[in-house]
RNA sequence: GCGAAAGUGGCGGAACUGGUAGACGCGCUGGGUUCAGGACCCAGUGGGGGCAACUCCGUGGGGGUUCGACUCCCCCCUUUCGCACCA
């Protein structure tokens, strides 16, 4: 274990760097110490650093340990820093593979479930990350899953969750239903098989109540990434316009239909409902179209959510035989059904303007219906029967009776004036945010607490009843919802009349486990409400939240969602969850994802048993700033091993400087002038690279630079000059604080080792004088006409005049400007001498 | 199609407010040490020319602004990601 080298003719021992005896040690210590404990403490600045938790598969890999490298060293430097950090980790216990485990290998789930934690526990605790151990939660357990029971009946309350029937979107291989932001281009966002539409009757949370504060609020994310607001921005897809009602003839029904452009009413020549459109039915009922027509309805019906959103392919419809009237000219005119009319958005029924829209322009031409311009455009003149495409500009009112002459955008809000005046529209905002389904057919989730009876209809579970328990006795047969196989679960009497009635057999969407557990943190244990409103006062909302970007939807605007309705029911006063977010990028390998099926991924717990957790984080750390992607390097990682052992012989090398009384460190010598100096500039840069910029990368790079600078001053005797051994020993000491974070189990054993007994993070993040974070010299460009053509020195603070000067009087530059006419000279100190020559 | 981000040595990346392009690391080359290999230490390393001082070219391509552009503006190309009949 020790290597016996001669130095100086000297026998000498130094004891190898050993990842493997220190990195257990310190893990031990920090835990029997319960060194990363968080208290609430109203004198202290809080900072609550919160990574996205895991799904618990056992597996802990690469995108994880980046993820958790890069929360850990900022949490780990803003605690040496001085604030009340608060840094914990749970796991997002139920979904599906653990239920699928069950059928297929027949285990209980959460028997599978807990062991995959224990896994994933042990791999992080031997990444040394400092969290509160203490404050660890999993959704699957009954302690956590019932407050999301309460928070259901509380939404339900306030009519933030309801019930209703609507066609869904179905996984026929997951076998449950999805909401809308779980369908990913018409595939399931778990496991990309394609979506079909069902007609149940499901539990909603009412997500679109929030529409407009969701959208709004994102100005205020400041610290979030742009292009995250972006998609939650297009997601919400908030439109203005009009909703307007027309009769159908020969019926008193209305079809009411949204439009961003009432503008154009004039020109609508026929109208278009979607196939699920609840009228058609009733339109072509006893008519000689009712065959035809209904066989299109079940026709699109039966295609994908891919076929018919394929852009290429061309539009189909069919006329239902029915009209109806254009209220602003009295007109009759025909109703279509088509394919390219979604339920999903606005009232699933669309007004035609085909000389005005695109789609219906083509959907004109080919069914030979009529093309009335109503805008005209100002350069050209538009011609029903020669337009090629629809014109969508803006311009001047044609053919519109009272609006005849005026420009459109202008005309707008008269024009809805005019509609509600007369009873037929009215100014709508439309969304593209639909409302939650949160309702799956899946056992390994939380029950939804209702019980259903004949007698009183839909009946909330009361509160003191839950939580309602998953039953064991089920029967994982691959087929239906397994709850639905548990007597025990299944039969119950009615809450209100007593008599039997059954209990909702779906559980919830297990995106509501993670909407809300950044407040569960703050007291996991708390048995009277979710969570603690004083503490969660004080932690929330979460200072830095860091995770994958494939959530920049689903888990972030659900768990914006809930904030705000928890807000509601009067449990916390944030708007927000997230003050700030990071979105890591991807660890890839060979230019590709790391999988399974690329054969290319590096398995975390491989790698830490050869070099240890420091240099494991080292390198992802160096290698690339955190919202990037990371391209994984063996070479590489034998880059940060080395560094570190570097940095650890340095120590144990020079142990004398710290063994005996601490020599100051004096500026009498040049050479340690310049350490000294390097010091403080290397302090500002690492502290500044965390704190403002999150580069990790290059605060490593400029330890890597002190370090180099410290073994040169040594190597070249600088311990011999005044004060060299001080500013080595100064030196040294600051290496060591400031590549904690980093290499957490290093610094401490370093720490350790140079005379310290307390731990390393419990000492205050070295400090720099910003006068000496420059350097006594500075390197000065001479630039003649754009081109560098001399280098001189000069202290930073030299003035202009003195600067250009001395460049004016350097040899080589006095050569070239001799019988020139100097233009202009730019002086920029500390950095150069531009001078402009003819 | 629309929107966003990004293109810098052999590779990962640096250059923060327009001011020495290539920090730091990997790799490579030469040397030292060693019985040897590894590890370690020293030196070099964008391309071309030159013995050298030095010089020309160089941040996807083209143009522009400026004493000065990886950085700002315009056009184009490529890649990645997101959205995609949104009425």
């Amino acid at each position: 274990m020790f290597l016996m080298t001669l130095a100086g003719g000297i026998p000498m021992s130094t004891p190898r760097y050993s990842p493997r005896e220190i990195e257990p040690k310190w893990q031990d210590l920090w835990e029997s110490t319960g060194l990363y404990r968080s208290v609430e403490d109203p004198e202290r600045e809080k900072f609550y650093c919160l990574e996205m938790f895991p799904y618990p598969s056992g597996d802990l890999h690469m995108g994880h340990m980046r993820n958790y490298a890069i929360g850990d060293a900022y949490a780990r430097f803003l605690r040496m820093k001085g604030f009340n950090v608060l840094y914990p980790m749970g796991y997002d216990a139920f979904g599906l593979p653990a239920e699928n485990a069950a059928i297929t290998r027949k285990v209980d789930p959460g028997q599978w479930t807990r062991s995959s934690i224990e896994r994933m526990k042990h791999v992080q605790r031997r990444m040394g990350l400092s969290y509160d151990w203490n404050r660890t939660l999993a959704t699957c357990e009954p302690e956590y899953y019932r407050w999301n029971q309460w928070i259901f009946l509380k939404f339900m309350e306030k009519g933030l969750a309801y019930r209703k029937s609507a066609p869904v979107n179905w996984c026929p291989s997951c076998q449950t239903v999805l909401a809308n932001e779980q369908v990913e281009g018409g595939g399931c966002w778990r496991c990309h098989t394609t979506v079909l539409k069902k007609d149940l009757k499901q539990w909603f949370f009412k997500i679109t109540a929030y529409a407009d504060e969701l959208l709004e609020d994102l100005e205020r994310l400041d610290d979030w990434p742009e292009r995250v607001k972006v998609m939650q921005k297009n997601w919400i897809g908030r439109s203005v316009g009009a909703e307007i009602d027309f009769k159908v003839t020969g019926s008193d029904q209305m079809i009411s239909t949204f439009t961003t452009r009432p503008d154009t009413v004039f020109g609508i020549t026929y109208m278009v409902l979607a196939a699920e459109h609840s009228l058609v039915e009733l339109l072509v009922h006893g008519t000689d179209r009712a065959e035809a027509v209904m066989a299109f309805v079940e026709e699109a019906k039966e295609k994908t959510l891919i076929e018919r959103t394929d852009e290429t392919l061309e539009k189909k419809g069919i006329d239902t035989g029915r009209t109806f009237v254009n209220p602003a000219t009295g007109e009759e005119f025909p109703i279509y059904v088509a394919d390219y009319v979604v339920m999903e958005y606005g009232t699933g029924a669309v007004m035609g303007v085909p000389a005005h829209d695109q789609r219906d322009f083509e959907f004109a031409r080919k069914y030979g219906l009529p093309v009335r311009v109503v805008i005209q455009d100002p350069t050209l003149s538009l011609r029903e029967e020669t337009m090629a495409e629809a014109y969508v500009e803006d311009g001047t009112m044609v053919n519109s009776g009272p609006f005849d002459g005026r420009p459109n955008r202008e005309a707008m809000p008269d024009f809805i004036n005019y509609m509600e005046d007369n009873g037929w529209g009215r100014g709508a905002v439309g969304y593209r945010l639909r409302d939650w389904l949160i309702s799956r057919q899946r056992y390994w989730g939380t029950p939804i607490p209702i019980i259903y009876c004949d007698r009183c209809g839909e009946v909330p579970v009361p509160e003191e009843d839950l939580p309602v328990l998953l039953p064991t006795d089920v029967q994982f047969s691959g087929e239906g919802n397994p709850l639905a196989t548990s007597k025990t679960f299944l039969e119950v009497s009615c809450p209100v009349c007593r008599e039997p009635a059954r209990r909702e057999t779906d559980t919830m969407d297990t995106f509501i486990d993670s909407s809300w557990y950044p407040f569960r943190y703050t007291d996991p244990s708390y048995d009277k409400a979710p969570f603690d409103q004083a503490k969660a006062a004080y932690w929330m909302p979460v200072d830095q939240y860091i995770g994958g970007i494939e959530h920049a939807i689903l888990h972030l605007l659900y768990a914006r969602f809930f904030t705000k309705g928890l807000r509601d029911l009067g449990l916390t006063d944030a708007d927000e969850p997230f003050r700030r977010l990071l979105t890591q990028g991807m660890v890839i390998k060979d230019g590709a994802k790391m999988s399974k099926s690329m054969g290319n991924v590096v398995p975390a717990e491989e790698m830490m048993e050869r070099y240890g957790a420091d240099t494991a984080r080292v390198f992802i750390l160096f290698a690339s700033p955190p919202e990037k992607e990371l391209e994984w390097s063996d070479q590489g990682v034998e880059g940060s091993y080395r560094f570190l052992n570097r940095v650890f012989r340095l120590v144990m090398e020079n142990l004398s400087l710290f063994s005996a009384e601490p020599e100051r460190a004096v500026e009498d010598d040049e050479n340690s002038r310049s350490l000294i100096r390097l010091r403080h500039k290397t302090v500002k840069k690492v502290s500044e690279d965390i704190e403002r910029r999150f580069q990790f990368n290059t605060a490593i790079s400029a330890i890597m630079e002190l370090v180099n600078e410290i073994q040169r001053f040594i190597a070249g005797n600088g311990l011999n000059g005044a004060g060299g051994a001080g500013a080595a020993a100064e030196a040294i000491r600051a290496t060591i604080l400031l590549i904690a974070p980093f290499a957490p189990h290093l610094a401490e054993e370093l720490w350790e080792a140079t005379g310290h007994h307390k731990s390393i993070f419990l000492q205050q993040w070295p400090t720099f004088d910003p006068e000496l974070a420059v350097s006594e010299m500075v390197q000065m460009v001479v630039q003649v006409n754009g081109k560098v053509r001399a280098r001189f020195e000069a202290p930073p603070d030299t003035t202009r005049e003195v600067l250009q000067d001395a460049a004016l009087a350097i040899p080589r530059v006095r050569e070239m400007t001799e019988g020139k006419e100097v233009l202009k000279v730019v002086v920029v100190p500390g950095r150069l001498v531009s001078i402009v020559i003819r």
